[in-house]
DNA sequence: CCAAAAGCAAGAGCACTGCTCTCGAATGTG
DNA sequence: CACATTCGAGAGCAGTGCTCTTGCTTTTGG
């Protein structure tokens, strides 16, 4: 048995704590997560995690990266998977549908990112970075559209409130796209997430038969409303 | 002093739970909820309480009801108060603002009934009543505006799996509403869920600097795509 | 090379939670 | 009046997050 250094040692049992954590987070929900149990499963005394994460919220500070880089990693892999980098409404229902099919695949993972805070938590710097590549993707697409040429179906002007209140993205963004433009990129986020929110958590238990039907019809219309459908 | 029959009794100590583990909601969210607070903050002890709610799950139900029927009053209030009920793009405008008002004003209220469901947890029948109220209030105007003549900005057309997909909205409906148009009004009922959660939970947070400029637009450009705005 | 320092697992313990059970006392009903 | 039901209080169980102390092991510095 090659003796294993401290760094290592705490390297593996990170690791172990995680991934309990992990699959614990996909059977009981964040809420649910217990400290205890985890190090029960990883065989230690729950004092002992503590070593490792100094308390359950870092842990699941933690486990939001992770999450947020699953789902980032989900997008993107979709997203790039297109093989028609001309075909933007191919691109623009792969992301759809990724964020979707994850969600669906991994309620509670999606509650934690997406559902109610936790009391009193505030998101750390550490997680913005992964937590911004899926809207990131929504943005490159809007950009690769206005670098198209590509104009979205706009009837409402935007008003000089909102277009100062896009600086942070148009920041963001490489090349400048036109503020109407940008409002329905941002749309079609908040739709895509309102849905799959709505859908997930229940709300349209009792309206709509046929949620894939409904979504395929919606990030249809979503398309076509962002001008990416000839 | 008039000496309260069982019954009476019993009604004002509900209330008086349900008074504080309203105003506790308020305080610290429902995940913090705690029985045995709630029943120190009435004068009694934690075990009583159980004669009124059999579990923190049902006195959670409850208040899910109590808030659903709040949420519901501030809606159909504001969709009421516009004066010119012609004026269908004011209607909608009242409704979009006050849900995401109401939402601003009780974010734990608002997390109670949108976030991520408590685990384990199933909505009973008795909140699906209170829990439509809202998405009525959108299909109530949708079909005004359908008796009106009212068309929404469609591009695409709806899918034979979509028509079948809304068969109980369209059964929940009195008349007949155009199935591209109720893709519409689903769709901003989407938006505007999605904008308030993604806002409310902090999603948007390093990306808009003006939240009400931007769902001003949002809900504008919403107004036009459902053929409101003249 | 060996002593001091730092890292670590274990256990006990605190304050808290939801919930159950039993026990008297008050209230209702035949 | 007697019986039954309802109710509040208290004790107690199993669980939680987290802290502190106690030894042991690994690492580090003179």
């Amino acid at each position: 048995m090659a003796p294993k250094s401290r760094a290592e040692n705490r390297a593996e049992q990170t690791r172990a704590i995680l991934d309990r954590a992990r699959a614990q987070l996909a059977e009981v929900g964040p809420a649910a997560l217990s400290v205890r149990q985890i190090a029960r499963d990883v065989g230690m005394v729950s004092s002992a995690v503590y070593r490792y994460f100094p308390s359950r919220d870092e842990l699941l500070t933690a486990l939001i990266i992770e999450t947020y880089d699953e789902l980032g990693d989900a997008v993107e892999a979709a997203e790039s998977s297109v093989a028609d980098r001309a075909d933007l409404a191919a691109r623009f229902a792969a992301i759809c549908h990724a964020i979707r099919d994850w969600a669906r695949a991994n309620p509670h993972e999606y509650a934690l990112l997406y559902g109610s805070p936790v009391p009193g938590y505030v998101a750390p710097d550490d997680t913005v970075t992964p937590a911004i590549r899926v809207s990131g993707a929504f943005l490159a697409l809007a950009q690769a559209a206005e670098h198209a040429g590509v104009s979205t179906i706009t009837t409402t002007p935007v008003s000089p409130a909102e277009k100062a209140a896009l600086v942070p993205i148009q920041e963001f963004l490489d090349g400048p796209v036109d503020a109407a433009h940008l409002v329905r990129w941002l749309m079609a986020w908040s739709t895509v997430f309102g849905h799959t929110s709505l859908e997930l958590f229940g709300h349209m238990h009792r309206g709509i038969l046929d949620y894939d039907a409904h979504f395929r019809q919606v990030s249809g219309q979503l398309a076509a409303d962002l001008g990416l459908t000839s």
